[in-house]
DNA sequence: CTGAAAGCGCTTACAG
DNA sequence: CTGAAAGCGCTTACAG
């Protein structure tokens, strides 16, 4: 069968505990053990078993990060940078999908303290997460994305400021009936909504309320049914703000299919910079921020919570910035 | 600290193994016993160490899927189906990104061997897979898509008679000039230019070399870089194959900023029909299959081989349809 | 610089 | 239907 630090040991005549030294370089070996020491571990073919590992050190070199639908481009490329940055720690990730359930969350982290992974990054849906309540023995949690009350450490970007700045331009560009798709009770709709309504104020637009349009889910079909019934009751918009760069995709396919087209009939800005948002036709304005320093980030974050668990709570805030593409053109 | 077995079972008043009779269902226990060991479970608010589990049982219930780059729509598509198909077995996924590296799979086998996972659904990148070798000491694997030798369990899709059905569909409709964008050497791209070929050679229509255009990577952006260039070079092609869905989202870019539309001026065809490409403009003409029917086989293969590694090989082929949207015109 | 012993938390034969 | 013992493979104090 499969070899273990007994075999290596016995083979090359030293004690486990050798083996294990060479293998995790805790002591300095005398060169000639070591040699010996890698001579057998080459010869068994060995691979350490790591749920032993994992059972005597308390730790598996795993953590979980948790999207609520994975098949978003954005939470696709989030996925991206979030392995490369646990690679690049020595970690491995466990992928989650919570849909938004909040009972999908609260089982997650069960699994996190079932120990198969040392930690858990968490992208919570609702602003109150009942999921991550105090009191309660939680595992390490880093979420990523605003929410209520920080219990836990996060990681996040000030959507509320960059929508505002977004809306902004639309305004700036002459725009004033200003259409928002995508709002509903998730945490990233309530945010970015808030961000839109500023703008509108500080610029002195009334809010119209036939203006927020609500989508069932945020894949670009769903955006597209959402905003082609919109079309079908409402004047269409001068410009429409878009809470993700996927959703624009269906506005845009909709504004098409009702015979507009983006950006000389309506404007248009999403959210994300997806990678496909800069060879769309047009090109997206949108919300760009560096996902791989914000993976970087979180796990960072993470592994010092795995560190010392009773280190006061953090909060990164990471900078975005707005993306001026061909969606959008002046009135 | 954590309750252990240990601690339950002194709550309960009752042996180690009672406790784990209770949790795993394995034996019957009388309803009375049962219910002390259940309240005492509650009580210590007990949470299974799966590390140790894993240890025992040699089976951590997690499996790993090493997709080439996450970031890829189809990637992301494919990972949200395989965790569904895997929470649906009671398993965890591990996610994994090979970039095409042939040592990154390599270094993944090695960690299924490590028993952190009990097995690993591959996506090879190219056809000759170093790292699938015979006579080495192989964790259970399940490779999806084609590759040269059948050494382990695979699943895959009739690329080549998938493409010539595209191709075919375009020769019907009147087009004669076909580029095929995304040539190279992976495997996906050599079986997709080998139903390209075949299409074009039942239609007697000579193979023009400089109609095959490669690129850089898969990316729309690359894609769309490519493309241009081509455009700068060569007359446009009245049609054209691309590799993939998103492949075709930058070729129609580059379509775009050389002003010809389609499919008034090129037909296009994709491959995956991943979700936006229902709603792009135009909407794709493209290859589906059903993704989840897909994922759930491969992870029932999987399992299957996990039970039994003795057992023959197994491959399995999912069939496709050829959805056909307004992104192709007859000429 | 190295060895012998103990134990992480679980479950599986082995007995009753 | 339940208990006492052993062991999965590793690493960490404890001695030398």
């Amino acid at each position: 069968m499969r070899a273990t630090v007994r075999d290596v040991a016995a083979r090359a005549g030293v004690s486990p505990k050798t083996v294990s030294n060479v293998l995790n370089g805790t002591f300095r070996v005398s060169p000639d053990t070591r040699s010996r020491v890698e001579e057998a571990l080459a010869a068994l073919d060995y691979v350490p078993n790591l749920s032993a590992r994992g059972l005597r050190n308390g730790r598996t070199g795993m953590i979980a990060v948790a999207m609520a639908d994975l098949r978003m481009p954005y939470s696709a490329e989030m996925c991206h940078h979030f392995v490369e940055a646990a690679a690049g720690r020595g970690l491995h990730v466990q992928i989650e999908e919570t849909a938004g359930s909040g009972e999908r969350e609260v089982e997650l982290m069960s699994r996190a303290r079932a120990q198969l992974v040392d930690g858990l990054i968490l992208n919570p849906v609702r602003l109150e997460t009942t999921a991550v309540q105090r009191d309660v023995n939680l595992p390490p949690v880093v979420l990523i994305g605003e929410v209520d009350q920080p219990i836990v450490d996060h990681v996040w970007i000030d959507n509320v400021a960059a929508v505002r700045e977004l809306t902004g331009l639309l305004i700036d560009q002459g725009h004033r009936r200003i259409a928002i798709v995508g709002t509903g009770p998730m945490a990233t709709a309530q945010l970015r909504l808030a961000g839109y309504r500023k703008a509108l104020r500080s610029a002195e637009i009334k809010i119209d309320r036939s203006l927020l349009v609500p989508c069932e889910g945020w894949h670009s079909t769903d955006a597209a049914e959402s905003f082609s019934a919109f079309l079908d009751r409402h004047e269409p918009p001068e410009a429409v703000v878009c809470m993700t760069d996927t959703i624009a995709f269906g506005v845009i396919s909709a504004l098409h299919a009702h015979g507009l087209s983006v950006p000389d009939d309506v404007s248009i800005v999403g959210y994300d910079n997806i990678t496909d948002s800069a060879t769309t036709v047009p090109a997206l304005t949108t919300i760009d921020f560096d996902k791989q320093r914000f993976a970087d980030t979180a796990v960072d974050v993470l592994l010092s919570r795995i560190a010392n668990p009773a280190a006061p709570i953090m909060s990164v805030t990471i900078p975005y910035r707005l993306i001026e593409r061909a969606s959008t053109a002046t009135r």
